[in-house]
DNA sequence: GCCGCAATGTAGACAGCGTCAACATAAGCG
DNA sequence: CGCTTATGTTGACGCTGTCTACATTGCGGC
């Protein structure tokens, strides 16, 4: 299980706190305001109070308030990321079995942190990596260039991983890059439909999505595997 | 090319307006507000002058915002689902060029009222339907039932075409709600992506989308289907 | 060690928002 | 006609993001 102290922002030395890191500081108190209280219940105010300055202070390390809820997008995508990553590797033998793992720790993050994953993806902040062909290069230009950087590592993972599994013949050999769109827009379509619709957020239903999740994926991967290896769950 | 002159919630008759059928009114300028304002913009103030009363009439009629918000999205799968419909029954020879079709149809809702599709899907109006196996009487249950019904129609249009297809050999013959759980949630993630992280919708940009939407579902019917007929674009 | 400047935090104020209570008006109906 | 109910208006409240003016702190050069 997840907890936000996993998160990079944690700050290691407490005696540097009130003067010193106010900026990680209102990024770490947005992070846990959010799980607490929820999209709406962010707000500059109340991040300012949880670190115990005023109102305004914030200001002066983000410029407004579509700053702050980059920088926290930024963080929530390096978390995602490392996830990710983590449960790749450890099914490093079989790119599939790679993949599955991958989705799960998707799925994972999205049901542990609900109002994260809908501000990393729906807060409007401008031009993500998904759609751009060129995905280097881009990020430099998107309005919260951090944010886009970020995104398009967590989707690196992914197409890395895609790549890993043609190599060994066990997806077909088209563009890696639309087969991790797919199976990403699948996975986020999944969550965002599950997130929105839900009301409570109930550990005991992380097992049932699982499964939807991963044998929606296997779905695509039967259509992508020339084996056509798939086994019910 | 739709225009939003072609929703339900126009109203036939001029002079009813002023005095007559505010929450309609209401309803219309919200939904006009949407696409020219953005979501931020979609205020009751804004709503209220547009329908050219003050700013607390539509408290008459919708007695917070979200039960505004949650007529809006009602009204929005109304008509996503009868462009859905009007598409497949276009190509009602084939039911996979019939999907094909519905799938086009659904992006072009998407990217025609970007606003209205956000508005539709995160905004916390409750349980969908979605998740549930047991798709009517837990439409009764929802925080608004309006919402939820029409959500589970437009669902239903997917799973009426996945069973039909299945009736001619054309897909595997599974439980045809989690297949049009996969098609719906890989579409909804795909423009979800995309409504997101773009900043300008134009309209040049909807072909590409098509055919990387045409694509994505191809590659999970080809998972799907037996005969493996999968050509090209 | 001290002084000045730049960085940082504070207090007050403003417009805009959703919402409520009190009041005004119009419509329908006996 | 007059009563009741539905509908629209006005004023006010607390909340929000943000700006401006002011206070304080810390650090580099003398």
């Amino acid at each position: 299980m997840l907890t936000l102290s996993t998160l990079e922002n944690a700050l290691a030395d407490q005696r540097a706190y009130h003067h010193g890191d106010l900026r990680n500081a209102c990024i770490d108190c947005a992070l846990s305001l959010l799980e607490t209280e929820g999209l709406e219940g962010l707000t500059l105010r109340a991040v300012a109070q949880r670190a115990g300055v005023s109102r305004s202070a914030p200001y002066r390390h983000f410029p407004t308030k579509r700053d702050l809820t980059a920088a926290v997008a930024a963080a929530g995508f390096r978390l995602l990321t490392r996830e990710i990553q983590q449960a790749m590797d450890a099914q490093a033998h079989c790119p599939l079995e790679s993949l599955l793992s991958g989705v799960d720790a998707y799925s994972r993050f999205g049901m542990a942190y609900p109002c994260l994953y809908r501000l990393m993806f729906a807060s409007d902040l401008g031009k993500g990596p998904l759609f751009d062909e060129t995905d280097a290069l881009a990020d430099e230009d998107a309005e919260f260039p951090e944010v886009a950087e970020a995104g398009t590592a967590s989707y690196q993972v992914l197409i890395g991983n895609l790549e890993k599994a043609q190599r060994n013949g066990l997806v077909h050999p088209q563009n890696p890059r639309e087969q991790a769109l797919c199976v990403w827009s699948t996975l986020h379509g999944l969550l965002s439909l599950y997130i929105d619709n839900r009301s409570s957020y109930a550990d005991h239903d992380m097992t049932a999505f699982s499964q939807v999740s991963r044998r929606s994926i296997r779905m695509i991967l039967f259509g992508m595997s020339p084996a056509r290896a798939m086994a019910d769950d």
